[in-house]
DNA sequence: GTCTATAGAGAGATAGAC
DNA sequence: GTCTATCTCTCTATAGAC
């Protein structure tokens, strides 16, 4: 990577600014440079097209996202609040002054028919960390019926966030509700397979 | 509208086919142009921009979702199926030719930071449908209830339509048993408030 | 009512100087 | 390691002929 860390910091949150909020399309590569102050020359050095800074973007953007849930996480008291924790993380990253006007992840999905390989594996990476995460937490809870509870929470949290899309006042309320719910059918099935 | 009805309907045909499955700022308007086999010039008489082309076809698209679902409600036997019909027709809807890669109107959405106020009001109008429906679907089923029901449910199908950008082998059953166990939810809380 | 041809703007990426 | 300047391509929309 022939380019100096600072700018490459710089490079990152101007396209981790634009591209999740403006979309990718619609955000030309000039406009990244131009709020990172950085020319269009030294980009290229480091990446070799726009679609592999979006990568890398992405990349760094779901560091953040897991840190942001592990505190979540930390702050649950029972195994229960672990598995809810989701939606407070949710919650503390839409609000984080970077955050995303919907989904980075699920946002850069929609906007590629056939996805560039790298952009597709920083998906995948993402929708398979919900999945195991949410499978971990809730094997505690629900034993074997985990991986199924997994995958409702999974579409939960996907709802919640092409929610933002149908309207600016949406919070976590409604998913929590749904949620809460599922659970604890899970927890009483649970039971009386014991 | 100086455009002749056939000459509309290719247009609106591969505005459909193109803007919703590849995207709409993935698809040049000369693409359109040659799958309708129609000039520029000819669309531009009828149109006053590509935006107003999208916002016709998600017209378009809506009445046939409303018919696709529909039919699914006449389908249904119970009142609660008759809620649960909103699964059978993302199902169909989906399967036709024609279907989108998730969903015309969250994609369209997604596209625009700041959407031009004929797709935005397009949007909108796929919202409050969703939603005014669920919630008459409800009604005889949970009562007082029924707004609250039909707000999951609409995260529920949004939700639904989200994770077929995270993996092609996506059908509704995840969506259907979350939905299944929130009406029993929301019917034995009902029986309980009367 | 529809076409061909093109204007004019803006995109992604590169060459060569410092 | 970064910059200025620019090449080349593609896009939306329009002018004028038939």
């Amino acid at each position: 990577m022939a380019i100096r860390a600072t700018t490459e910091t710089k490079l990152l949150d101007a396209a981790d600014a634009l591209f999740f909020s403006a979309g990718i399309g619609a955000t030309p590569i000039d406009a990244v440079l131009e709020k990172a102050g950085v020319s269009a020359a030294t980009l290229y050095r480091g990446y070799p097209s726009k679609e592999a800074l979006v990568a890398a973007a992405l990349e760094r953007r779901q560091l953040a996202w897991l840190d942001v849930w592990d505190a979540a996480i930390e702050r649950a008291a029972s195994p229960r609040d672990r598995v809810l924790a989701v939606f407070d993380a949710l919650e503390s990253f839409r609000l984080r002054a970077d955050g995303a006007r919907w989904c980075a992840f699920l946002g850069s999905a929609a906007e590629y028919a056939d996805p560039p390989e790298e952009i597709a594996r920083a998906v995948a990476r993402d929708t398979a960390a919900l999945r195991d995460r949410l499978r971990d937490l809730a094997e505690p809870l629900v034993g074997s019926r985990a991986a199924a509870l997994a995958e409702e929470l999974l579409l939960i949290v996907s709802g919640d966030l092409a929610m933002r899309l149908r309207g600016p006042d949406s919070d976590t309320t409604v998913a929590r509700a749904i949620a809460d719910t599922i659970l604890q059918a899970h927890e009483r099935a649970g039971t009386a397979d014991a």
